[in-house]
This record gives structure tokens, sequence and C-alpha cells, in this order.
DNA sequence: TCGCCGACTGTCCGATCGGTCACCCATGGC
DNA sequence: GCCATGGGTGACCGATCGGACAGTCGGCGA
């Protein structure tokens, strides 16, 4: 039995599964998705789905360790250059953006592990994903810091967490929003006016208004 | 049968079904609460919380529309009177914030229906309640700029935007960032500091400076 | 050619799900 | 005394849940 042991080199039938899991957790949720859904979406029978994972919980854990797994690869494989304090920070949440946007299903997953209070299923993987990206732009933020650009009294802490959170939330609202007070014509321009004004109420005017 | 019909007025037993039923609800969710579990918690049988409320999505509702019902009642029982843009802002995200706070249980409800993409059970309810502040916080953005005291290029929708999703995301996810980069000592400073970036970010300097 | 092994299936299981039903019992107006 | 009424209950229902098991099939190395 292949089981859960290697994340890696699924067999073809093992990843359909996979696949279907993915498409209907994340849209969803655990509970309410059965395995006889799951293989039914595949193509195989139940019992085949318990071949290839050892129980439902697994195959869920399977499910957003790979698409935290994948979400981390891509939020890491690009290094910021130093360079403008505020032009790097745009890049970034520009890509994190772009990175929610790239797959939903897998953006909806992750999410939903966070947002859901970890109530059951550890979903810790999620947290630490989240955590990464969330640390990092904590880090710019606090070297910016101590080079005496952030305006007195604002933690560093707090513009990463507003970029971060901002983004996720209209990620996951804008469809909801749109009728009536219409936040950005598309996400581009939603994270573009986001990082105008976290930026501006961030740092110190004379940096700021170098900045751009 | 009294069942689903008059919102107001419950008798003590179905009260204290709809009591269990809104602390199970809201931290385990719909799917994975069971009737059996409801009624262990409230001392009562099965077959009685089916004499009160005809179905478990009737009694989720139910007990949905208690909870949003108190909450717009408070939200809306204080009225903002004019004065400074930036003072009214932060009173009213100081009493927001207040507000989840003041129970816990009704807030993580309430959100949960906003944030698991409506995905079932209407929960229409939530996204009222919440879009009934928003739209608040929206028009008073909106007035300040046709007033000519937010800076270019600023929707009024984006401030009010992360007011919000400030206060909620801080809400739900303040337990699990204490330990490296912390944001606040507390809700009361995290409101006060993102107020002050918000505000900063968002209003011309000179208005911003002279509101303090 | 044979035997093995992994992918895959049909069928069954006990548990639990939401929900129904007949019934009990205390109360109170007549 | 009597009956109507509403809160409350235990026993039970069909459906579905996650999961177990025995067995089939096809490819591949010896």
């Amino acid at each position: 039995m292949a089981k859960a042991s290697e994340p890696s080199q699924r067999s073809a039938g093992a990843q359909g599964v996979l696949d279907a899991a993915k498409a209907l957790f994340s849209e969803q949720g655990y509970d309410a998705v059965s395995i006889h859904a799951i293989a039914e979406r595949a193509g195989v029978s139940k019992a085949n789905v318990f071949h290839h994972f050892e129980s439902k919980e697994a195959l869920y854990l399977a499910v957003l360790e790979q698409a935290c797994a994948r979400f981390s690869e891509l939020l890491e494989c690009q290094q910021e250059e130093g360079g403008d304090v505020g032009e790097v920070v745009r890049a970034f949440a520009q890509r994190h953006m772009r990175l929610l946007e790239a797959d939903e299903q897998r953006a909806h997953l992750i999410l939903r592990g966070i947002l859901t209070n970890g109530e059951r299923l550890s979903a810790g993987r999620s947290e630490a994903v989240f955590a990464e990206g969330f640390l990092r732009l904590v880090r710019l933020f606090s070297d910016a810091g101590e080079c005496g650009v952030l305006r007195a009294g604002i933690s560093p802490a707090l513009p990463a967490f507003l970029l971060l959170t901002g983004n996720v939330l209209y990620f996951k609202l804008r469809d909801r929003i749109t009728d009536s007070a219409a936040l950005a014509p598309d996400a581009e321009h939603f994270v573009s006016m986001l990082c105008d004004l976290v930026l501006h109420g961030a740092l110190r005017p004379a940096v700021e208004s170098a900045a751009g």
C-alpha cells in the first residue's frame, strides 16, 4: 500500500482523488463533503479512495499539504532585492494577490484552515504558510523602522497585517461588495490603492513622498 | 406548537435550546454539530429540540437571527453626532470592537456566516448586518470626500473596508499572533493604532494633522 | 508460464445522522 | 371530575456516514 507516506510522486489515480477532494473541500468544507462525493467526482469507487488514503482526515491533510507546499514554494521563489521600501512592499503585495488568484481552490482551502479557528483538523500547516508571508513582511517594515522611516507609534506588524488581511478579505468578499460601495474595479487596482493608503499611513512624510 | 414563527418571547425551554445551539454552532460550525449534542448540552431530549424548532436548519437560522438582531440593535442605538471626522471614525471603530468582544459566540457566529462563502444556509442575514456597518462607515468617508478631506485617488470604501476587516481579523486571529510579531497589547490599543494609520493614510495632511 | 503485487471494485458493517410518532404529565378553566 | 393544551420523553425510522474486507484484474519480473 502506498497510503500516506511520501508526499511526492502520487500515482495518477491517487492524484485524481486528490484533485477531486481539493475541489470539493475548498468549496464546501470538511464536514459537508462525503467520501462518496469525492469518489464520484474522481470517477472511482469509494473503496479506492481508502486504498490511496487511510482515512478521510488523512486525505484532507494531504490535500492541504499539497496546497500549502505549492503556495509556499511560489511565495519563496522570488526574493525581493533591496531598494525603495515602498516599491518592495508594492511588489510583494501584488505578487501575493496574484498568488491568491492563480488558484482559487488552493486559496480558499488555505484560508478556510486559518479562519475556521482550527476547531479541528490541525490545519497548523495553513497557519504556518500564512505566518511565513506575514513575518517576512513584518521584517521588511521592522527594518524600515530601524532606519527611522516609520512614523512614531506605528508597530511594524500593523501595516504588514493590514496588507495581508486586506488582500485576503478582498479576495474572499469582492463579489459580494460590488453592488453598492465599489472598492476597486479589479484586484490589481485594489492592491495598488491599498498599498498607497497603508504606506502613506505608516511611513514618515518625507520618506513617503520621496518614495513616490 | 410554537415552532418557528414569532422571533420574540421564547419559552424558557426553547431559549435554553437556543443558547446551547448558539454555543456549539459558534465554535464548531453547522455541519459538525448534531441535534443530539445540542439536546445534551441543553439538558433536554433530542425530540424536544424538534418540538421547539421544526428542523436543524430552522434552529440554526433562529440562532443566527437572534445574534444578528442583538448586534444590529446595539450597533444602531448610538448615533454618531457630527464633528471631527477622525473622532467620529475612532469612536465608531472602538464601539465596533467592543461589540465584537462583548459576546464572542455571537461574533464568531456572524463572521462564520460571512466568511464561509454562504456555501449553504442563506446566512444572508449575517451579510446584511455586516453591510449595515460597512455602508454607514463608507458614507462617513464619502461625505468627508465631498468636503475635500480625502486624499486624491482614495476610494471612500477603502478606509471603511480596512477598519472593519482589520477589527474583525484582529478579533479572530489575535491569540495566534501574540508570540512573535505582536500587533498590540490589547484590542483597544489595536483599534487606536489602526485608526491612526488608516486616517493618516486616507485624509489630506492639513485636515488630518488638524484632527490630532 | 507462473506468481506476485498494486490498482481497483462490490458489498457489507456498525454508528450516527436528522426527523417522526405515540405517549406521559402537569396545569388550569369549566 | 374532566378535558384541552403545551412542554417534554423514549423508541423508533430510513438514509447516509466513514470504513472494512474479500476478491478481481492487468502488468511485470523470473
